[in-house]
DNA sequence: TATAATTATCGTAATATTGCGATAGATATG
DNA sequence: CATATCTATCGCAATATTACGATAATTATA
């Protein structure tokens, strides 16, 4: 076992949870954050910024581009990373979704 | 490794991300939304309704209430589980937070 | 072309998660 | 008290995640 079974849930269910677990370790929000102050940013920087190695920083990132939150684009030697504003509203949307659905009614246990 | 460094990131951080894993599963958004349409709910119920066995359920419901999601009462030898109010409204905000803290500038990459 | 700078990928170790059968614990009912 | 019903927990196997050193790949510069 050890294997999540998708095919019993519907597609929002899984996607949703795929778009929690993009953003279900505190590295990657701090880079999200980083990223939304600096407006842009290159990987190099992150790793200054968090206390984590080169390749752990990476392997966010690409966990991140892999959920479409942000963009690479090659400048120079370094790699330019910032969000994508669509996706980034996709994402809102659904958790916004998610969490309005439950009014308190205060009529329950 | 394969342990967290959650020293390095700030409480906030380590917060967020850790609600976002609490709902980082698709079993445990289907179960948050079939409490939300039953109002109240038993565990039993949730296993004719969904496709997991009786244990992978109560396991997901565990972690449902240490993430403070769901309250269980003893109701005879069935558990009503409900959504608990308060927890909910914190994770609204923290989640409307984060989301709202990003603002499209289109002056980036 | 050689070197420096930057990022991606590979391989590996440690830990966490997922799923479930078996079983224990608690409570209602005969 | 014995039995049935329901939930929690244990133990295990399979897979996923996290972290990092080493190294490859890419591009700028001397």
């Amino acid at each position: 076992m050890g294997l999540t079974k998708t095919e019993i849930f519907t597609d929002k269910q899984n996607k949703l949870a795929q778009m929690m677990k993009a953003l279900a370790h505190p590295a990657r929000i701090a880079i999200i954050q980083s990223l939304i102050k600096a407006e842009a940013c290159v990987c190099g920087d992150l790793v200054d910024e968090l206390g984590l190695a080169q390749a752990t920083i990476s392997q966010h990132l690409k966990e991140l581009k892999n959920a479409g939150l942000i963009q690479g684009t090659i400048e120079g030697t370094s790699v330019c990373y910032c969000i994508d504003p669509k996706v980034w509203k996709q994402y809102k949307e659904a958790f916004d979704t998610f969490f309005v659905a439950y009014k308190n009614k205060d009529n329950c246990c």
